[in-house]
DNA sequence: GTGAAAGCGCTAACAT
DNA sequence: ATGTTAGCGCTTTCAC
């Protein structure tokens, strides 16, 4: 039994005054009904929340965050919604939000330091009361904002570098590196590097530095490298693996920088009758669910992108409620390998 | 040579009034400078341009649209962010938005009607420019708060129904019928149905009638059905295919609710050296990108995700321009079908 | 070209 | 349990 507004298409926006009058209650009796606080007395609530219904009210938080200088905003910066990591993140967040007063608000950078400072200016000028921010790299310009807002700060999915308040990520260097220990203990010698050819996707770099890195140590370097930009991943994954395979046919290893590239290199393999991971060995990085399904599993590494969304949102709630607690948390997860079924699992001796 | 704030902590948040002693400038003034409004000569620009700068200060907008009574935000609430299809209809929105003042703020509503009444609520108390808002169906309440607002509402996705002021979208139901269409006119006649377990999922539940209803009119129905939720989609498809195929396996196309589900039913097939599309035809819904680069193309029908963004975004930006301009836009677009590898074109003829 | 005064619609802090 | 008074940090409007 909602109840609609008795006023179709008022001109002027509706005040508290509107129902202070139609209630005939105080403003500031109204304000409290209208936010559960304070002592009312049933009679006079049961008046208010009639007459704000029958209204079709709507309080405005604008002036309210003004007079109180509280917004239960939280701002969350990521640089792209269609990447599927992203979302996921989210999950985490909203997951713990949902439980507090506080709501947050997506702002996409799209890979560019600029748009990222622009959406951050644009984003504080509201007065969050936290900001959840992908990555450890920004302008310099977004640092000082970020240092001088006077709000928690989270800086997430990555932990190789310094972050400017908390931060909650995994360490891809170190992902790299583990990635790179498992292909050598399964023997693999001859590898290949496929990924997107984006030099401000700082995660992807360094898993990449950690991978060579590990690789020098056991005297390798990556054999053949292959980028793309654009289109579709699981088509230009294809593309790129044929494309490497027939430059440098004794590869027996390809390092993909997502799952996405991966399943189409997985896919291009199990066309071409080639023995995965006989002959060939695969992996990729980032343990996405739809990926299950797939012909066979690719090997991959977990990024704890829920679990990362649920830190820091934990951090920001927790901040909120009691401003001087915790100072700079820094949660560094660790990506758990999964072999799938395209990474020998053979110990080199 | 970005500057850096000279206060490295400040515990209260800058004012206007901060950057005018910093400058000897008055509040007015500066306020039109960070505004670029009205003449202001160009030494007193600069004056005030470094002393904000050099402060790190950050335009309080709580405190401007109260003042102003105008707030650049335009509310997008939708089922989703996982749906891969909301991402993309954001991409539209975001393309126009940003060659103007208007930004977009994300609410989910997990399909789930309190929930979408709560979020929209909730940015209704910010008062934004204008409100995009998925489907036409909606809580009495949630049409009261959508009615009264007083402000350009569009409601995406969806044009079978009433809309409350302006609606872009697609006829799921034409959809629907003209896939029906193409699967009798390829002749086959014993057709499944895979699809979710969503009851609120109202634009796939419209696509299902306006499918049977044309099925119907040729004297068939669907002889088969099989629903899922949840878990990976690419799996869920694969599983389904296999126990819908199980229980009638004289089958001779599966029609699927989704792209996901449907490449899940592909890769299913395949596996099972069925022959497709001459022993059994597949057709999904949506065009996903990222399907291209699978064995075989799924036959498919565009929704137009990324025009209906671009569409909506326009008619809120225009309003917001001209608020008496243009009243009750209804823009329906021709969702096009795909044949793909998995339905046969032969003409019944 | 610049400034002073008066709110915008609420809520904090006191009354009562 | 309810009402009154002052702002919150800006912008509008009108002076100069």
């Amino acid at each position: 039994m909602t109840q609609v507004p008795i006023q179709p298409l008022p001109k002027r926006p509706l005040t508290l005054r509107d129902v202070s009058e139609a209630s005939g209650v105080s403003e500031m009796t109204v304000s409290r009904v209208l936010r559960n606080r304070g002592d009312v007395s049933d009679a006079t609530r049961e008046k208010v929340l009639t007459a704000a219904r029958e209204l079709g009210y709507v309080p405005n938080k604008i002036a309210g965050s003004l007079a109180s200088s509280r917004v239960n905003l939280v701002a969350v910066i990521i640089p792209s919604l269609s990447n599927m990591v992203f979302p996921e993140v989210m999950t985490g967040i909203s997951e713990i939000l949902d439980d507090t007063e506080l709501q947050p608000v997506v702002g996409v950078t799209h890979y560019k330091p600029e748009r990222e400072e622009a959406v951050l200016y644009e984003m504080l000028s509201w007065r969050p009361s936290g900001v959840i921010i992908a990555g450890l790299e920004h302008t310099d310009a977004a640092k000082a904002m970020l240092g001088a807002a006077g709000i928690p700060i989270v800086e997430i999915m990555d932990t190789d570098g310094s972050a400017i308040d908390a931060a909650v990520g995994i360490s891809h260097r170190r992902a790299g590196r583990k990635m790179a220990k498992a292909i050598l203990d399964a023997g693999y010698k001859k590898i290949g590097f496929l990924g997107t050819k984006m030099p401000l996707d700082h995660r992807a770099r360094k898993r990449f530095e950690g991978f060579t890195e590990t690789l020098a140590k056991a005297g390798l370097e990556v054999a053949d490298q292959e980028f793309y930009s654009g289109g579709s991943a699981l088509a230009k994954g294809r593309e790129m693996t044929e494309t490497i395979l027939a430059r440098t046919p004794d590869l027996d290893f390809l390092y993909y920088s997502n799952d996405m590239i991966g399943a189409g290199g997985l896919l291009h393999c199990l066309d071409k009758g080639i023995d995965v991971p006989g002959e060939v060995g695969l992996a990729g990085f980032n343990g996405i669910e739809f990926l299950d399904g797939l012909p066979r599993q690719l090997a991959t590494m977990d990024a704890c992108r829920v679990e990362i969304g649920r830190e820091a949102a934990r951090i920001i709630a927790s901040r909120a409620e009691s401003p001087e607690t915790g100072g700079k948390e820094l949660i560094s997860l660790e990506p758990s390998l999964d072999f799938g079924d395209t990474l020998k699992r053979l110990k080199k001796l």
